[in-house]
DNA sequence: TCGTTTTCTTAACATAAGTCAAGGAAACGC
DNA sequence: GCGTTTCCTTGACTTATGTTAAGAAAACGA
């Protein structure tokens, strides 16, 4: 499919690799489709492959017995989901879930592993890719353990804001209650936090965007974490 | 130097490679040597290679402005700090610093890169390494997220317990306010946690050891992550 | 368009855990 | 061995955030 090629060639994990390697790794690739809500696969499953999003978005998260759920990545167009089983040879840490209408292709890991002996530079991407999603969980466990849920909102919106071309007036293009699972807490005190912005003139709530007033108190609010020093 | 040579064979990193391999590896190896205490690099330095160590051990770790230490992992002998930003390109995303009299090897990025060109079974040591690592993050941001601090200490407890064998008996091997800070939280709430664990008889201290009671109960208080369901 | 369902907000309340303060225990250096 | 420093514990207090409940707003489907 056209639109399949085109995202797997400007991909992190295929980008800059010479015609004959994309060629090969397109045979390997299988397609799957999903609609929203539906489970890719579940923590536990065993990492027999990994999948690249062509279209859609897909949730990687963990529930608690008593069912609050943290999201530790939303997954866009030309990312993977699942890459680290294929190495580590263990099970799937978390959960999948489709949020939209998806498109993936799927790579056996058997497959895979003997695509990847002897192309060096793709070995690199993958390493690269590992390290980049490693650097994202170190901030992932910074926000948690060392930030309050102001501090984590803050966080997150300049990085929304930085992934939108820095531009003031950032997209949601998520529920607040996924949000709030990506922040670590519950709708409920997610809508205070913004609340309080709100009220301080930090921010403007348009629809399912929001306006960033004031980018530097923002920017201090992140960094320092807490409310009160 | 002999020891380093026994360690080095046998990491994860380097175990299992041929001969040839292994002696290339040790003629880039730098020595390093810190005492208890001695930064090994910043958070924001140049990633501009890593290390494996030989002896003592150290922590990888963040602080927010208001002085509270995350710390993401004690590293011990024949494991590495700073892999992730050699293939990512970016900076170190966190500090280190021994907590003990360490002797570390370290691995320029270029030299290291160059290396393992060609070398598929190193390159897919370092894969492994790398999701491994990611695996640990998952667990650790869940834990953060989804546990309160008495489920968080009995993760680890059961953790440790399982690194030594499985035994009832397990040692700490570290501080009480480097574990409060593994487990993000302050000294005092885990004061607080092991008192409580010991009144319901789930552990019993003695000296720098634990001694697990009940396993059963420690499990069923990991899983659930919270005191009430 | 209307009614139903889902999502979001607000308020009152409960609680886990951080903060502050002080004393005791252990480790360390001389 | 003794004094000093660091580490650990305990208690009283504060606060951020989760919980419960209810209503408002928005999205959805017929």
């Amino acid at each position: 499919m056209k639109k399949a090629h085109e995202i797997l060639i400007r991909s992190q994990l295929f980008g800059g690799l010479p015609q004959e390697h994309i060629t090969e790794i397109e045979k390997i690739a299988v397609d799957k489709n999903y609609n929203k809500g539906d489970v890719i696969f579940y923590d536990g499953d065993e990492g027999n492959g990994f999948y690249l999003i062509v279209a859609g978005s897909v949730s990687v998260y963990k529930i608690s017995p008593d069912g609050k759920e943290q999201i530790f990545h939303i997954v866009k167009e030309g990312e993977t989901i699942g890459a680290a089983p294929v190495f580590s040879g263990k099970s799937f840490p978390a959960n999948a879930r489709a949020l939209s209408k998806t498109h993936l292709l799927f790579f056996d890991r058997t497959k895979f592993i003997e695509l990847i002996s002897g192309k060096p530079d793709l070995t690199m991407n993958i390493l690269a890719l590992l390290s980049m999603r490693l650097r994202e969980f170190t901030i992932q466990v910074e926000n948690l353990s060392l930030k309050e849920i102001p501090g984590r909102l803050a966080s997150y919106l300049l990085y929304l804001s930085q992934e939108q071309g820095n531009r003031d007036f950032v997209k949601l293009n998520i529920s607040k209650l996924q949000l709030s699972n990506i922040l670590g807490t519950v709708p409920e005190s997610l809508s205070r936090a913004l609340g309080n912005m709100k009220t301080r003139k930090l921010i403007e709530e348009e629809g399912a965007s929001i306006r960033l007033l004031n980018r530097a108190e923002l920017e201090e609010l992140a960094e320092r974490g807490k409310s009160f020093g």
